[in-house]
DNA sequence: TTGAAAGCGCTAACAC
DNA sequence: GTGTTAGCGCTTTCAA
């Protein structure tokens, strides 16, 4: 690593000013070709690559939009970790284990958000600007917020991911687009999905294929805005289907396999119903474990839908119905938001619903 | 959003000079409790936040760390999608389709990326920085991969995916990490895994397993590095077992599900072996698939391992016996080597080699 | 077509 | 403890 050239360098190597240099970077065209070879001949020597920073200074705008996501995966206790330490003649090429099936996977709300972020980053590229992310840990949150809000132009955050003071202070200096979640009457920009409206689509499938006396509701923890949403749309669906609220059976768990695996254990112990809705995909899948435990089959004695979409889904036996969150166009639709609103500034905020996905599979079809 | 705040905004507001405003913010100890409550006062009614680009251009580091992906998912041609466009009101609330197992699954390398991400994160997190992301796509990776390298302090790059000469000019200008892939004699710090031992440690294990007559290889693609690698494993691990080339079927696939199925008729049709070691998990499940369609049982008839530890291998039926990556662990390695590097940058290039998973589960085990 | 010079917003000596 | 001031490396008028 030599010392890092600068327009300076590039300049005087090739006999020009520091603006040369500038143009041609920036405006080739306006440089006589000549020049032009002779500046960029003077790059490669010196292997010159600018300063994202002074650019970022002086043009006011670092083409750089941030996304700032919650750190879902514990990962303030993950253990520890040190190349440095230590002689690496010593480690080991390999370990062996028997392994069970799902050892060290991710929570699931990462996989949605790392498909979020593909989708992000695709559109960002597709609109010449750079990603930066950052991920919440621990208490100050705030501070991780803030140190990516001064250097990017704009940002992308999952809702309820920062408290709402800090969001608007930060709004006032740049743009910001709220992720998914509720879309509150505020002045952001919002990307969200119709949890509700696609939740009693799919109980009237549900209904179509059950005997309605025989119904059950696993709800997602009392505090997810999403478990909430999905709660309504479940009870929309039938109300209109004419079915008393008294003639489902509600449980409630957090969205763990071993929840749903709890809650169909204790469906069973009351008579297993004709139709189990899930609030989504782990818990489904929990309840068809224990199902399958107590030899009751799937989709044949009880049909079972999730939410969500995740991989395990469509890789169960039975397969599951599900919802699939449109990950990737969430993360595009955001960064579309927020180019349009660095275009201009004083829009009105907008609010995009994406559609949501339906799949029908196995687990909600009563067998022919 | 007003007009964003300075530091002088900030500093005549409080009645300050904008060094003290600066060391309320680095060194809030040098300054006097009265001004210091002041200064912040002042900050929180601006809604100040610091210019990342301005601090990154006085300090001449950034806090950022950049990790370059090469791009895997086809995403030049993503469909369309514009949330600007159009009314909002037509948009559907949902679609409902009867869905096969695997509609857009992502690309299996976009997994094994997005687990190194977060690693990265953790790690950079810990030390303090900050990650910025990119995706190579198309031609001009070259441009993105500048574009990045200008904004930040050191660089993550995957094998192969930036064009040597330019990852040697920006190794000019900042420090650089290769992540994966073999480690060349050059001059970059590298983390990488043994893939040759673990593929020699899983054949013997398969060995201990299968009637050696009857093995068979599935290899990768002629021009993937990790495939040859993985192949030069079972290569020895074969002649350390006395077994003679010739007495191996070795095929060839591209990692797709599909080439594992056709190389799996190809075995049948000449005599299925006792057991298939494949140079990746989709490899293996598409043969199993295949061995199943022909009523050939896995693990009883024949046994089969895969390579990667993607989460199918561990759902599939049976489960797959596999090698995972510790992709956590090579985010964060890498991350640990460019903080090493950026305190002391001359110190010898080094190479970190983590230890892979070998993870024995039902496919290849031969029933007691 | 090119050069000179004024910032962009912040940090860090160095004075006071 | 606090203020003054000189850069950091680049873009961009404005002149020449």
């Amino acid at each position: 690593m030599t010392k890092k050239a600068t327009v300076y360098d590039v300049a005087e190597r090739a006999g020009v000013s520091i603006a040369t240099v500038s143009r041609v970077l920036r405006q080739p065209d306006a440089v006589r070709p000549v020049t032009r070879e002779r500046v960029l001949d003077s790059v490669a020597a010196l292997g010159y690559v600018p300063s994202g920073s002074a650019r970022g200074l002086a043009e006011r705008r670092t083409g750089v939009l941030g996304l700032y996501f919650p750190g879902f995966d514990a990962s303030e206790d993950a253990p520890v970790l040190d190349v440095l330490a230590g002689d690496q003649a010593e480690v080991p090429p390999f370990t062996v284990e028997q392994a069970s099936a799902d050892a060290g996977a991710p929570h699931p709300t990462m996989l949605f958000l790392d498909e979020v972020l593909r989708g992000a980053e695709l559109e960002a590229w597709k609109q010449g600007f750079v990603l930066m992310i950052g991920v919440g840990r621990g208490d100050p949150a705030r501070e991780t917020v803030r140190d990516i809000a001064g250097r990017v132009d704009g940002l992308m955050v999952l809702a309820q991911s920062v408290p709402d003071d800090v969001l608007a202070r930060l709004a006032q200096r740049i743009p910001v687009v709220v992720l998914s979640g509720p879309a509150r009457g505020d002045s952001y920009d919002h990307v969200t999905v119709s949890n509700a409206e696609a939740m009693s689509e799919l109980t009237r499938l549900v209904l179509a294929q059950a005997d309605p006396g025989g119904l059950a509701f696993l709800a997602g923890p009392e505090d997810s805005p999403d478990g909430a949403q999905r709660w309504e749309g479940f009870a929309a669906a039938i109300a209109e289907a004419g079915i008393a609220a008294d003639d489902v059976t509600v449980l409630r768990g957090d969205f763990t396999r071993a929840s749903g695996r709890r809650a169909a254990e204790e469906l069973i112990a009351r008579g297993a119903p004709a139709a189990l809705v899930a609030a989504n995909d782990q818990m489904a899948l929990g309840a068809i474990d224990a199902f399958r435990s107590a030899g009751i089959r799937v989709p044949d004695d009880v049909r079972v839908t999730g939410f969500d979409g995740i991989e395990a889904a469509a890789l169960s036996r039975p397969t599951l119905t599900t919802v699939r969150q449109p990950m990737i166009d969430l993360g595009r639709a955001a960064v579309q938001l927020l180019a349009r609103r660095l275009e201009q500034p004083d829009a009105e905020p907008m609010t995009v619903r994406l559609p949501l996905q339906i799949l029908v599979r196995e687990s909600s079809q009563r067998p022919a």
